[in-house]
RNA sequence: GUGAGUGUAGCUCAGCUGGUAGAGCGCUGGAUUGUGGCUCCAGUGGCCGAGGGUUCGACCCCCUCCACUCACCCCA
């Protein structure tokens, strides 16, 4: 027999309980961003290859190294999506949701692609929850965006978390930046570390990001984005801070935070945790003022600041510790059927259960009564209903709590309600 | 793409300077033929990642390959 098939690289599998922590995370998020107005929005999983790499930037690694792309059978060059917030832009753009009253906030959540080096907190397949507030670009779009996510940690009983805020200046402010920093370089490339050098050349902005401890001193003396802003730019800034400030959320300075999509303008932020090892960035995103607009959307109407959320990394953090309670049992109610006779009258308990809201799961009628008890109690159930031969005849169900192992016999007709009066008493 | 580490039972791992494998957990059964958790007993379980080499003899040493993990890079 030639070997079982197995999992492909950098992708995994989520079993259960796991799975009940992104559901978990899932829910929180679509609850709270409905309280800031936002409605989901589903895209598809593949794009054109063109849209990222008119986006993203040709240059970026994401695009450069990491897409999986392929040549469908007419020939279009087809991308796996390595990230949202160009597909969101793209429908934003081709379903002209400018045109609808106000900013458009949309939110979405779903599987992306990187074909990276798989490691701790980082996966071929990850599953990322984000948020768009596209139509304009006041500062208190910005805001807005950056107090709900500090709710959306809090809530999700995340502490410890650190915000890191710049802002890499608008588009006209580029070229600046960058000749400032080739200029500033030239006499201090030789002195830094390969990659720098390379950087130096490639994407000056890239260096003031570089993690070296041996270049910090270096890196140091150059100027920042922060330092080269345009009068427009610093003001938006200013006011966004202010607002951050007035609504009580800590954040930090970073003013050589630089993320690695090139539609980034103005306003960049990290939310990063140190429960997560060396990929500690739980959350990132950015303002992008002409994201939608060189996708076709009118001057001003494209301007808008998005994030997204590692899923996968915020559960590892929830591992590590923070996990804000335990994930609920495969079934709260474990039902035996003791003998082929009992299984019929037993399965027809079961749904009168389920039908009032209670969760149920049986088991073999061929096993033992000690095989049932034990399943049952494995599988963290808090009852366990016996029904055999003597309950039939009775019209009865042996109902055992499991963790006291309390016993009685109720009537069938009585079932429903025994349980929910047992749990509104348990739950006072 | 680069570097390092690790591959032994379903899972987590032990295995001395080379003498052809162990534990805990799990699973099955029993002590309790309709009563779980705890305990005790018994059983089940492995081409020691793959291929080659050295050796009388290799889980152990050498080479190649593969897989996984962590880190760099980059990012969620």
């Amino acid at each position: 027999m030639p070997p079982a098939p197995t999992l492909v690289k950098g992708m995994r599998d989520l079993l259960p309980p796991e799975t009940h922590w992104f559901q978990a995370v899932e829910a929180a998020a679509r609850e709270l961003f409905a309280r800031y107005g936002y409605r989901e929005i589903r895209t598809p999983i593949l794009e054109r290859t063109e849209l990222f790499a008119r986006t993203v930037g040709e240059e970026t690694d994401i695009v450069g190294k990491e897409m999986y792309s392929f040549l469908d059978r007419d020939q279009t060059s087809l991308t796996l999506r390595p990230e949202a917030t160009a597909a969101v832009a793209r429908a934003y753009v081709e379903h002209r949701l400018w045109e609808q009253p106000g900013w458009t906030r949309l939110y979405y959540l779903g599987p992306m692609f990187r074909r990276e080096r798989p490691q701790q907190g980082r996966y071929r397949q990850f599953s990322q929850i984000g948020a768009e507030l596209l139509g304009g670009d006041a500062p208190q779009m910005d805001a807005e965006m950056l107090v709900m996510l500090a709710r959306l940690l809090d809530r999700l009983g995340l502490s410890g978390w650190t915000l890191s805020l710049n802002s890499l200046g608008c588009a006209e402010d580029r070229p600046r930046f960058e000749r400032a920093l080739r200029e500033a370089l030239l006499p201090i490339a030789p002195r830094l570390c390969g990659d720098c050098r390379r950087r130096a050349e490639t994407n000056p902005l890239r260096v003031l990001d570089c993690k070296r401890p041996e270049d910090q001193p270096l890196i140091a003396q150059l100027p920042t984005t922060l330092d080269l802003l345009d009068p427009p730019c610093r003001e938006h800034f200013e006011q966004v801070k202010q607002l951050l400030e007035r609504a009580g959320v800590p954040y930090q300075l970073q003013p050589r935070l630089v993320r690695g999509l090139d539609y980034y303008t103005r306003t960049a932020f990290e939310f990063v945790h140190g429960a997560l090892g060396a990929q500690n960035a739980l959350l990132g995103g950015g303002r992008y003022d002409l994201l939608a607009e060189r996708l076709g959307a009118p001057k001003g109407a494209g301007a808008g600041i998005g994030f997204a959320l590692g899923e996968d990394r915020l559960v590892s953090a929830w591992r590590a510790g923070l996990a804000p309670s335990d994930p609920p049992p495969a079934a709260e109610i474990y039902l035996a059927p003791l003998g082929e006779a009992a299984l019929a009258p037993a399965l027809e308990l079961a749904e009168q259960l389920r039908q009032a809201g209670l969760s149920v799961a049986a088991g073999d009628a061929r096993w033992s009564a000690k095989k049932h008890l034990s399943t049952a109690s494995r599988q963290a159930a808090r009852w366990a209903v016996l029904i055999g031969e003597q309950e039939i005849q009775a019209r009865q169900a042996t109902v055992k709590t499991l963790a006291n192992g309390e016993q009685s016999a109720v009537a069938w007709p009585q079932l429903a309600e025994f349980f929910a009066t047992a749990s509104g008493a348990a739950r006072a």
